[in-house]
DNA sequence: TGACATTTCCTGTTATAACAACTATTGTTG
DNA sequence: CAACAATAGTTGTTATAACAGGAAATGTCA
């Protein structure tokens, strides 16, 4: 019994280790998923994190986030948030201003453009969401959810 | 009632779909232990992607493969396995050679040093799999598997 | 055979990821 | 207050990702 992933991968050997084989599946998983995501908000000129940032920013409203909060709220780590929103504000997608107050901080705003162009992404993102997790019920993926966030540490 | 997720990425409203909820954590997950992966694999100079061929020519033997064999079986698409294989080569870690019989074809190995890198290599990304994987028991991992073997279309 | 399509790899280019060093500003402490 | 540490952001550099295009070899078929 030659299962699903090792004919993906025409790998003839079995895995190592449950453990080993469960990562694998994350991976290749993840990264078949981020590829449909990728495709899909392509047409727009918005890579993932692009997106994940005008998010972040229409959440924090009118008040801004600082390049550092960005950063937090990411979901994957990204190493160089002032040359990602350099991108987005060349597009008018948001804004920026130096703090007076602390002027070591760099406040960062969405704009009507990039709340205009989102509403656009999200429906895309929402249809293609349902369209590649919906072929599991809701109690597989709660416990999908379960497991993940087990995996990140409890 | 604020889930894990929530407080990582600081957000106040709730998801808008379970299947929205199962993808960022999926998202955020795999990012997670891909870092680890990647800090342990890093003193040794190589990336996951880089490790992934070295596993891929060592499972091949000495036949070794052609490139788009081995894009074929990496975990995660790579667009560009001549550049990388490049770099393998340059640390002697890979030898490659033009095919004789249809000229088209490159062929790579593995070398001495590349299988003497990755028993190193093994070592330390076994230990950490099952460090990382091994909070789940082997019932929760075998179902992760199945979930995310019929995320990618069963 | 000869024109054309296909396959395979390579090359060029731009964007992003990763990392380290640097500047400017603010906080802390003797 | 002056020296130092800490914080925030910027800049520079290298490696990789992504994509398009091109060159060489092979396959196909009239």
């Amino acid at each position: 019994m030659v299962n699903k992933l090792q004919m993906e991968i025409k790998q003839s050997k079995k895995f190592e280790s449950l453990e080993h084989e469960a990562f694998l599946n994350l991976q290749r998983t993840t990264d078949f998923l981020m590829r449909k995501v990728t495709d899909a908000l392509k047409p727009f000129g918005i890579t993932p994190p692009q997106y994940n940032v005008l998010r972040i920013l229409r959440g924090a409203g009118e008040s801004g986030l600082i390049n550092r909060e960005i950063g937090e709220r990411m979901l994957t780590f990204v190493p160089d948030v002032t040359r990602m929103l350099d991108r987005l504000e060349k597009r008018d997608l948001v804004c920026r201003e130096r703090g007076v107050e602390d002027r070591r901080l760099v406040t960062a705003c969405i704009t009507e453009e990039g709340l205009n162009l989102l509403s656009d992404l999200d429906q895309v993102f929402s249809d293609l969401n349902k369209e590649l997790l919906g072929v599991c019920n809701k109690r597989t993926l709660t416990e999908l959810i379960g497991t993940l966030e087990r995996l990140r540490g409890a």
